[in-house]
DNA sequence: GTATTGATCTTCT
DNA sequence: GAAGATCAATACA
C-alpha cells in the first residue's frame, strides 16, 4: 500500500492554517478517518494521528485489493485489479468510502483496524501530486509493492 | 509512449 | 474569484 504524511507546521497539509470546518476531524482524537472532497470530484481518506487538538494524519493513497475485490470492480466499473485503489480518489470509491465517512473512528463498523501480521518494509519516496513541500520524502510505500498510485514511483534512498 | 485539459465543489483570499 | 493532497479522456509524437 501506499501512504502519505501530513503534519501540522506542513504547508501542503489541510491543518496548516488552522482548524477549519473541513479539517476539524484532523484537530480530533487519533484513529478515526478524515474525509474531504479534492478537486468538487474525488473523495480522499486519510487516517488522523496524534492526540487531540495537534492536526496531523496520513493519507491513504493506495492499496492492494485483497478482499472485495468483486464489489471494488463493481463500485469502479473497471476490470483492472492493479487500477481499482491506484490512487485516493480511486482508493475511496472501491471502498465505497464518502463524505458521511467523516470523523468514524476505524476500529468500529463499518471499519475494521487489524495489526500487521508480520513486521513489513516501507520504503520513502517524495511526495505526490501537492504544490508546496512536495519534495519532502514523506510519501512511504510498502517495500516492493506492486500497487502504486502512480506507475514509477522513484524511491528516495 | 507523454502532454494537456475538462469536470465540479469546498474553502480561503 | 482562485486554488486545490485528482482522475479520465483526448490530443499529439
Amino acid at each position: 500500500m501506499e501512504t502519505e504524511a501530513y503534519a501540522p507546521d506542513d504547508p501542503a497539509s489541510h491543518s496548516y492554517r488552522g482548524c477549519t470546518r473541513r479539517n476539524a476531524t484532523m484537530f480530533g482524537p487519533a484513529g478515526r478517518l478524515y474525509v474531504y472532497r479534492s478537486y468538487g470530484i474525488h473523495w480522499c481518506a486519510n487516517v488522523v494521528c496524534e492526540a487531540d487538538g495537534v492536526g496531523a494524519a496520513v493519507l491513504l493513497r493506495a492499496l492492494e485489493p485483497t478482499a472485495g475485490i468483486d464489489r471494488m470492480r463493481e463500485r469502479r466499473g473497471l476490470e483492472d485489479v492493479r487500477l481499482l485503489c491506484a490512487g485516493p480518489g480511486r482508493l475511496t470509491e472501491a471502498l465505497g468510502i464518502s463524505g458521511v465517512h467523516d470523523g468514524l473512528p476505524l476500529d468500529r463498523l463499518p471499519f475494521e483496524l487489524r495489526p500487521a501480521p508480520r513486521p513489513v518494509a516501507t520504503q520513502a519516496t517524495t511526495r505526490v501530486g501537492i504544490t508546496r513541500a512536495g519534495e519532502l520524502p514523506w510519501r512511504y510505500v510498502l517495500a516492493g509493492s506492486r500497487f502504486p498510485s502512480r506507475p514509477r514511483p522513484r524511491a528516495v534512498r
